[in-house]
DNA sequence: CTGACGCTTCGACGTGGGACGAAATGTCGG
DNA sequence: CCGACATTTCGTCCCACGTCGAAGCGTCAG
């Protein structure tokens, strides 16, 4: 169960961002226009020599470009990922404490069950998921010979599947459950198939699905009436 | 020029992560699992009194959750958009000093001319939008009544663009270029008349246009003989 | 050539915060 | 009720870094 190897190392560029003077200045660059230092300096609210210094910095760790023109030096954002950056972490930074009864009603459905691009994810996308998985369909990354003939009696087109360019059959990590539930074309057509025979039906509320009593015998039965249980152990 | 007022405090936040000892614990977090705190002690290279006070602070910060479990504490991260936050950090802090040759190639054709979803981008696309608002076509997020007559002209359906959904004439930032183009419906709307006419053509590269003669001349007439200049300003 | 201006480098100062060991709090097994 | 264990709190040390004024480079105007 190991992850793409993305452990770069996060401290020090958000240690760059850390400081509120670099963030102020960072902030005044998101707008997109290149401001020369002294601009910037007197929009941070510090001294020049102060400004030089972080907008070296910033530059050294690559967040910023700097361009000479004349006697002024005029810096922009590096692109469109530090950008990025700052954004999400805008977001995360003006968070609500609370939501409200609706925001939460809504939340506790999307919860439940919802559609991730164009497959199932939710408490059901992960139980589906390790139901294909404790039942031994589904190993390594890859249908088990018995997870074959399951979704082939199912309807379930896995030869099409696998000659899509689209990865066959990736985890996708499930920020609501935090566990992993199948994305990618496996993923979909599977999903297309359930949508289809109507054992899921989409809700009202964008992403949202439900699953409908036809859904819950035909899965039951598919799965040879082991139950779906909904736990969430922590570990 | 108002951008949504996106303000919110970020160097709390960066300055939570921008610890090493931090980052670790985050990023031992991402993999979804809640994790107790002596676990996390161990991973991060600290002893348990260290590890305490930093959890205290990234729970304090509301990036982590904490549930009580027995004599343990199991921590994990408060939701999605704080591994969104990770991980486009992380994508950031891994990026590579310089590109391939053939990168590089394609990166400055991308650059010249291409699409952003359905709408021109790159130095067409700001140098496009540059010309209708000298032009006098489009002012205050909305076309003129000259730049109705002009598009109209042209063959684009402006009226059916206004009934869509999508917002109307939305500046959409391009990254490359670091100013504004045209976006939205309307973006869409006069990007599907230019390749209709043959003025811009698709190429290999996945979304990369290419300027045709014909467009050329074509656009030259439409904007009575103004050269497109393609130069740089920095302001 | 000279003065004005923009920006960076230098030197010195002060504070914030991360590190650990030891002791306090809390929880489980018997 | 009592030891074993997990976790937090407390006290202390110390270094990293943000801040500014002054001095040093470049660049432009005349």
């Amino acid at each position: 169960m190991e992850y793409i190897a993305h452990d770069a190392d996060i401290a020090p560029v958000a240690a760059l961002i850390a400081d509120p003077t670099r963030a102020a200045i960072l902030t005044a660059l998101l707008g997109g226009r290149a401001l020369a230092a002294g601009e910037l300096a007197r929009m941070a609210g510090v001294s020049a020599a102060t400004a030089s210094a972080h907008l070296a910095r910033l530059l050294d760790g690559g967040l910023v470009d700097v361009v000479r023109q004349g006697r002024h030096r005029y810096y922009r954002l590096s692109g469109h990922d530090v950008a990025e950056v700052l954004e999400v972490l805008a977001r995360v930074s003006a968070r609500p404490p609370v939501r409200s009864l609706r925001q939460s009603r809504q939340a506790r459905q999307l919860e439940e069950a919802r559609t991730c691009y164009d497959h199932l994810a939710g408490r059901a996308g992960v139980g589906l998921f390790d139901r294909l998985k404790d039942g031994g369909y589904f190993a390594a990354h890859d249908l088990t010979d018995a997870g074959e003939r399951l979704l082939a009696g199912l309807g379930v087109d896995v030869a099409g599947a696998r000659r899509s360019r689209r990865r066959f059959a990736p985890e996708c990590l499930d920020w609501t459950e935090r566990r992993s539930h199948l994305g990618g074309a496996l993923g979909a057509a599977i999903t297309g198939v359930l949508l289809e025979r109507g054992w899921y039906v989409r809700g009202k509320v964008p992403r949202a699905v439900a699953l409908t009593d036809e859904g819950r015998e035909g899965l039951s039965a598919l799965f040879s009436g082991k139950e779906l249980t909904s736990g969430t152990p922590v570990t």
